[in-house]
DNA sequence: CCAGACGTTGTT
DNA sequence: GTCTGG
DNA sequence: CCAGACGTTGTT
DNA sequence: GTCTGG
């Protein structure tokens, strides 16, 4: 499950609904792990487009937990060990089980230690009926702002190309859970959804331990969400069109 | 001890 | 790196 | 998640 | 069928 996930909102927005340090636009700060200090304020402020069909492999947004100001950073999606000895791994690691993420060797570490935001609008999920797949669009009901719960990682290449240091790559995956009673017709699995209330404690820079944040890792109240189906253009990775995220009428 | 895996989803 | 399997 | 590729040698 | 790319 969340294999795909819209972002919609502008910088401005982000910037707003998740109470960054910046008021002058997003960061440039590709960096979650890195010693240097953020960006300072009055650097070039990086724009955000709004994306429509974001998938795996992408580099995106997230809030990591890191001390110090709240800010953007970005990452790849599909978490990459830093065991791994392919990066490649990664784009199969876009999701982590919350029932199991504090044991697995993949995320027990960074789920003690690189826990982060992911902002998102909505999300995809397709719906098997029959043979078919429909493609639905799940978000808040009016569309607003959430965080999924993401872990990142960083991954440092064995052998760097000639005498570069080698850059690492940093990269996030997305939690799951069982879903609530809205998705259950859709799918059996749901991204784990942060309320506001939780996120303090989710990017605390130090390990509060699996007791005090497996309890966040819950299905969000069906009450608060909304679904439509959307056009298949979605299914291709290639097409970030309003369209994507955009109702479509099957009565039609 | 060393060797080898390390993940999720969905589908059958 | 760390856990499981043999 | 879905779409699309899935191979090598040698030559330009 | 299975892996890679987006």
């Amino acid at each position: 499950m969340c294999g795909r996930y819209t972002l919609k909102a502008s910088a401005q927005e982000l910037i707003e609904a998740f109470e960054l340090a910046h008021d002058d636009g997003l960061d440039l700060a590709p960096d979650p792990a890195s010693e240097r200090p953020p960006v300072p304020l009055g650097a070039p402020p990086l724009t955000w487009s709004p994306r429509f069909n974001i998938a795996p492999t992408q580099s995106l947004p997230i809030i990591a937990n890191v001390p110090g100001p709240r800010l953007i950073r970005f990452a790849r999606w599909g978490l990459v060990p830093s065991w791994a000895k392919d990066p490649k791994i990664g784009s199969r690691m876009i999701n982590a089980r919350s029932e199991t993420v504090a044991d697995k060797p993949s995320f027990r570490s960074p789920f003690r230690r690189q826990r982060c935001l992911v902002p998102a609008d909505g999300f995809y999920e397709w719906q098997r009926v029959g043979k078919a797949k429909r493609p639905m669009h799940i978000g808040l009901d009016g569309g607003g702002l959430f965080a999924m719960a993401g872990l990142w990682e960083r991954w440092l290449p064995r052998d760097a190309p000639g005498d570069a240091a080698p850059e690492p790559l940093h990269t996030f995956t997305v939690l799951t859970t069982t879903p609530n009673p809205l998705l259950a017709p859709i799918h059996d699995r749901m991204p784990v959804i942060l309320p506001r209330d939780a996120w303090d404690l989710w990017l605390s820079p130090d390990d509060p331990g699996r007791s005090a944040l497996q309890p966040l890792l819950t299905p969000y109240p069906a009450e608060a969400m909304a679904t439509f189906e959307v056009d298949t253009l979605v299914n291709s990775a290639r097409n970030d069109v309003p369209a994507c995220a955009a109702p479509v009428s099957r009565l039609l």
